[in-house]
DNA sequence: CCAACGTTACCAGAGGTGTGTCAAGGTTCG
DNA sequence: CGAACCTTGACACACCTCTGGTAACGTTGG
């Protein structure tokens, strides 16, 4: 055991539900990166783990991905691309909302459906 | 050709860049969606053309996807997403960004002297 | 009528995401 | 010292993104 009340990978992948493979994926992708001991061993304190848990929360009710939270991250810190980005969308001179998120709804369905489709393929091969 | 001065898929992709899969790809994204003939053909006024365009610019010039423009679109429509994720993000205590990076980049350094370093045990020890 | 275009629905292949596992080696601690 | 951790790196696999095809079939216009 380390300094301070920090913890090791193994023990904030037991409290927040994630694995050890995926901290440090999360890591890498930017959303949460704990301090390191001098050895080199990752160091999770208790803001590191709240981080982590709201983060799995937020990504399972929204159904997104660390990528796109990754995106969202660069958004927020690059102000020349959330300018442009915003620039965009209000160019829009007759805004085609409606019908797009009628398809793009359709679309996510769809994804789910093949989703629990394939799922249930796996599970129930009987 | 079809009424007013819209292009047909062919046509539009002459003139934006994209090819005719790509528009139909684009349009299933949700972020170009041509109005339709009565038969059922795609078809880009102006509007569209030029969103297209700007939109070709935009995913160059910072070297982003659809997908991720797309969850910019998701994130401008559903404001629970929007302030969820904003949470998230602002429930940074002593925000690590630059720290965690300054440390990672010390980290790396160390290492790389370590890894320098056993070498040199190995290498030499004549 | 028929050539040239449109539609949807598939297959395919390269590259990224999400996740597990394993190997080779360093660290901690009883 | 030795067990039980930790580190990075790599292989593997399934799914998604992006992009190109091809097939089967409807539409348009000379």
């Amino acid at each position: 055991m380390a300094e301070g009340d920090a913890l090791t990978i193994h023990e904030a992948a037991e409290t927040t539900g994630w694995s050890p493979r995926m901290l440090r994926y999360v890591e890498r992708s930017g959303l949460v990166v704990p301090e390191r001991s001098r050895s080199g061993y990752r160091l999770y304190g208790p803001a590191e783990l709240q981080r982590l848990r709201t983060l799995r929360e937020l990504l399972e009710r929204f159904d997104v991905g660390l990528s796109e939270i990754g995106f969202a991250l660069r958004l927020r810190r690059d102000a020349d691309l959330r300018e442009a980005v915003g620039e965009w969308f209000d160019a829009q001179p007759h805004r085609p909302e409606d019908v797009a998120a009628a398809d793009w709804l359709r679309w996510e369905q769809e994804k789910h459906q093949r989703l629990l489709n394939t799922q249930l393929m796996e599970t129930a091969p009987r």
